[in-house]
DNA sequence: ATATGTACCATTTGAAGTAAGGGTACAAGT
DNA sequence: ACTTGTACCCTTACTTCAAATGGTACATAT
């Protein structure tokens, strides 16, 4: 499988790379199982850091795209097609929506809800 | 009645002005139908801006806790001593904080919960 | 003329957060 | 020794926003 990172795209690099390995699962040319590159490996293959192939694996996996084995290395997850086609950040974005548009109905504003949205995200450690 | 808008505070110049006034509504100090300072004399008499107190003013009377007729003035809303009680802030904070709770438990990252907000709050104009 | 609320134009200051990178270190296992 | 994922430390550049301020202008009324 090929990989190629645009780094003149205005999406961030993390989200490329997953959205490529999720491609690539969804294609076929990954399937559950398969190893994928170390974390070091693909970042130095890429010229990336460390920390950006990092977080995407860790978000991966958070997904159950990926299955991280500690020293034994990365693996597609067994339900990986299933869960690749699972958009976390769009219902995300729908639920903040339908709250938003309930403020926003009510009379609240903008930075009224802004200000109180990151006290919550303070508050909710 | 007397108001003191206190710089050094961290709460913001407006936010004090309209706790003072909610204040000295309950307390009765401001009865239905009084009439306030213009929006300049106000800012003028307590040393703030123009925009600071029409702020807090322009708030006050979605609140309906205040009324303003245009060049009359502005008055005292009939309800205010109902409506000064009421916190939309408070109720704000709480629908936000279920819905982040939400997606907190379901494995949203910080990161992704704010981003998705900034595009919803974006997005619903 | 003068005063009312309001609506624009604008700027400055400060805070907060993301994305990305750099470095160091660790336990677990080969 | 070497590699695995992971967890810290910190820094840089960029973006977005709130709050406050300043100025100009307007219709509506006295």
């Amino acid at each position: 499988m090929e990989i190629v990172i645009n780094i003149d795209d205005e999406t961030p690099l993390f989200s490329q790379l997953m959205e490529q390995i999720k491609k690539a699962v969804q294609s076929g040319n990954l399937s559950a199982g398969d190893s994928l590159p170390s974390i070091r490996q693909l970042a130095n293959d890429l010229d990336l850091n460390n920390k950006t192939v990092a977080k995407a694996y860790r978000l991966l996996e958070r997904d159950e795209v990926i299955v991280t084995r500690g020293y034994r290395g990365t693996f597609i997850h067994e339900q990986a097609k299933k869960n690749s086609d699972r958009d976390l950040n769009a219902w995300v974005a729908l639920e903040l929506t339908k709250t938003i548009d309930t403020l926003k109905h009510a009379g609240a504003m903008d930075s009224e809800i802004r200000i109180a949205f990151a006290e919550a995200m303070k508050k909710e450690r």
